[in-house]
DNA sequence: CATAATAAGGAAAACGATTTCCTTATTATG
DNA sequence: CATAATAAGGAAATCGTTTTCCTTATTATG
C-alpha cells in the first residue's frame, strides 16, 4: 500500500470515515475520547498523512500560505522568507515563494495562480506594484480573496484596508536621520529606495521631517534613488558624488544600498566613517561583518514573515484585527563618527 | 459565479466535461480541430483555470515542483531559488521552497510533506544532510519517489543514482587554486564550508589536487572550515592567523566566505590584494560591489535552479537521462594580485 | 465489399477527503 | 415521567477533475 487513505485508518480503528476526518480536523462536531484515541492510534501506527489535494477540494482551501515579494536572491526578501516558511513548517503546512521580479504584471498573474491553488493565506511583501495600481487592480483581487474566506495578510502599507505586520517606516527614516544629526552632522544625503515603493517613500519622509524639525532643510534636501540593491546604492553614490559631494553623512534606506554606498565611497577614496558616516535601515545577518560594521536600525525581518504566517493560522474570524508594528532598534556600530 | 469550473466550459463550448479535460491537459484521446477551438475560446471567455486540488486528487500529481535548500536567506541559495520560481512561474506553476536550516530532520519531514502534498518533482539543491545520512534515510524517500512517478532532480552529487545538474567543484576548487599559482602564490590557504557538505569537500578536494601537482602539499595546508557564510569565513581567518599566517593567498569555497575574508583581514590590518590575494567560487550578484571587488569563478546558479524545473516538466519518462554538468568561467577582478 | 482499425465523443466511476443529513442513545428540563 | 436537547456516530452526497469504458461514425485493408 503505497499511499495511506482515510479509508485506511478508518478501518484499522473501526470506526467510520468522517469519525476519522472529525478527530484530524479538529472538527466541532463530538467525538468521545475513547474513539478519539483509537482513531489517533490508528494514525499513528500507519503514518496516516491527509491527501492535501482531497482536503482542498471538498473544503475549498489547501494548506498552503503564499508570500509574493520582489526578489527572493535579496537577503532583505529572504529573511522575511525564511520567516514565512519556517513558520509555516512549524504548523505542518508548505508555503509558496512567488517573485515578481519587481513586475506588476506578474504580481496580477500570481493572484491567478494563487487563486487557482486554493491557498489558505495571501502575504502581501510587496511585489512591486504602486499604490495607484495596487488600488486598481489588486483591490479586486483582495475583495475576492475576502469574499472566498481567504486570508490576506500585508508586510507594507498597500493603501487598502486589510491586516497588516509592519515597522514604522516614517519613525524608522525619522530615527537615523536624527542619529545622525545628534552626532553633528548637518550634510546629510539621504540614499532611497525606489519611487514606486510605499516602504521606501515611508522612511525618505521619516528623513525630510526629521531635517525639517532640526531647521537643516533649506529645499536642497541631498536625495538619491535607488533600487535597494549594492549596485543600485553604490551609482546613487557615484551620481551624488558628481553634482553635490559635501555631505558628511549619508542615510541609506536599507543595508543593501549601505553596502554600495561602502563601495563608491571608497573609490573616490573616502573612508567610513572617517570622511563620512553611513547609517541605514535593516540589520540584516551581515551587517556586522561589512567592510566597516554597519550602524543600522534593526527591523525583525524574520519575525515580520513568522507573525505573518501566525495571523494567517490561527484567526479563523474575517476581522480585520491584526494591525502589528513590530518595534525596530538602532544597532550602533561602527560606520558613523561624532562630527568635530 | 465566483469559481468557473469545468463543467461551466463544457456548457458554454457545447461539449462534453472529458472533452474539455482531454484539451486543457493534452490528452493523447484525439480531439478534432473544431472542437478543440470551440473549447479554447470557451476557456479564454471565461477565463477557466482548472482546479489544482481536484487536477492532483485524480491524476495523483499537483503541478507544484519542490525546491530543498539549506538557507533561503543566503543569496548562493536565493539565486538557485529564484532560478526554480521563475521558471516554473513560466510552466505557469508554483514551487514550494523548503529551508531545512541546516537540520537533516527538517529534510525528512519535508519529504513527508512533500509525498503529502503530491508534489510532481522534487529538487535536492542541499539540504544539508551528509553522505552517510542520505544515504541511509533518503534513499528510501527517493525510491518511493520514484516507484510514485515523481521525478527528483539533485543539484549536489548525493551518491545516489538519479538526476543531476550542477558544476564540475573540483574542477572548480582546482582552477582557482591554479589561478593563484600562476599568480605566483605558493602559500595559499583555503577556507572551506562545511565538512558535512559534499560540495564544499569537492572544492576542497580540488584545491588539494592543484596544490599536490605544483609540489605545493608538504602535509601542511592551510585548511579552515567554515559554514559558508560571512560570519563562518571571518572567524576561520581569525583562528588561522592565530596558529599559521604566512599565506600570501586566500582561496575561499564561496563568495560568503569570502566577504568574512574580507573583514577579518582588515582588521588585521592586512590589505586586499596587497597583502594578501582572495579568490573564491560564486559569482553572486554583489561580487563586483565587494569592498575589493571580487575574483571568483562564476557558478551558474540561477540557471541550474532554472534546468532543473526543466527538466521536472519537461521528460515524462522515468529514465535518468538528464545528467548535465554547467560550464563555470573565472571572472577576474581586483581581489588578486601577482605575487612580486 | 466486408471487416478491422481508428477517430471522436459521451456516460459514469473514481480520486480522498469533508459536509450534510440522519439515527440512536444519553442527559437535561419542567 | 414525558419530552426536548445533546452527544456520538454512520450513510451518502459532494468537491472538480481525470480515467475507464462504451458507442458511433469514419477510414484503412485485404
Amino acid at each position: 500500500m503505497i499511499r495511506v487513505s482515510i479509508e485506511d485508518v478508518a478501518a484499522k480503528a473501526g470506526v467510520s470515515v468522517p469519525t476519522v476526518s472529525r478527530v484530524i480536523s479538529h472538527s466541532s462536531h463530538p467525538v468521545s475520547d475513547t474513539t478519539r484515541q483509537k482513531v489517533l492510534q490508528a494514525v499513528a501506527a500507519l503514518d496516516y498523512r491527509p491527501d492535501i489535494s482531497a482536503q482542498g477540494l471538498r473544503s475549498s482551501f489547501t494548506n498552503i500560505v503564499a508570500l509574493i515579494t520582489r526578489d527572493i536572491s535579496d537577503p532583505y526578501f529572504g529573511e522575511i522568507a525564511r520567516g514565512v516558511t519556517e513558520t509555516a513548517n512549524k504548523y505542518g503546512i508548505l508555503s509558496f515563494v512567488c517573485n515578481t521580479g519587481r513586475n506588476p504584471e506578474n504580481e496580477i498573474e500570481y493572484h491567478e495562480l494563487l487563486w487557482q491553488y486554493r491557498v489558505k493565506g495571501i502575504i502581501l511583501g510587496g511585489g512591486g506594484l504602486t499604490l495607484d495600481s495596487y488600488k486598481k487592480e489588486l483591490s479586486s483581487q483582495v475583495e475576492r480573496y475576502r469574499k472566498n474566506g481567504n486570508k490576506v495578510v500585508a508586510l507594507a502599507p498597500q493603501g487598502l484596508d486589510m491586516d497588516y505586520v509592519m515597522i514604522d517606516n516614517r519613525a524608522a527614516g525619522e530615527c537615523i536621520t536624527n542619529y545622525l544629526i545628534q552626532k553633528g552632522h548637518e550634510k546629510i544625503a539621504y540614499i532611497s529606495g525606489p519611487q514606486n515603493v510605499y516602504t521606501a517613500l515611508e522612511r525618505l519622509e521619516g528623513y525630510r521631517l526629521a531635517m525639517g524639525r532640526h531647521g537643516l532643510d533649506n529645499g536642497d534636501l541631498m536625495i538619491a534613488y535607488s533600487d535597494n540593491s549594492w549596485k543600485g546604492g553604490y551609482e546613487a553614490v557615484k551620481a551624488l558624488l558628481e553634482c553635490s559631494p559635501e555631505f558628511t553623512g549619508i542615510c541609506c534606506g536599507n543595508d543593501n544600498i549601505a553596502m554600495g554606498v561602502f563601495r563608491a565611497l571608497k573609490e573616490h577614496g573616502l573612508t567610513v566613517p572617517g570622511n563620512v558616516s553611513v547609517i541605514s535601515i535593516g540589520d540584516l545577518p551581515n551587517a556586522s561583518y561589512a567592510d566597516t560594521p554597519l550602524t543600522t536600525l534593526r527591523v525583525p525581518l524574520y519575525e515580520l514573515g513568522s507573525k505573518a504566517v501566525e495571523i494567517i493560522m490561527g484567526s479563523d474570524t474575517n476581522k480585520y484585527n491584526a494591525n502589528i508594528i513590530f518595534r525596530t532598534a538602532l544597532r550602533e556600530r561602527d560606520s558613523v563618527s561624532r562630527l568635530k
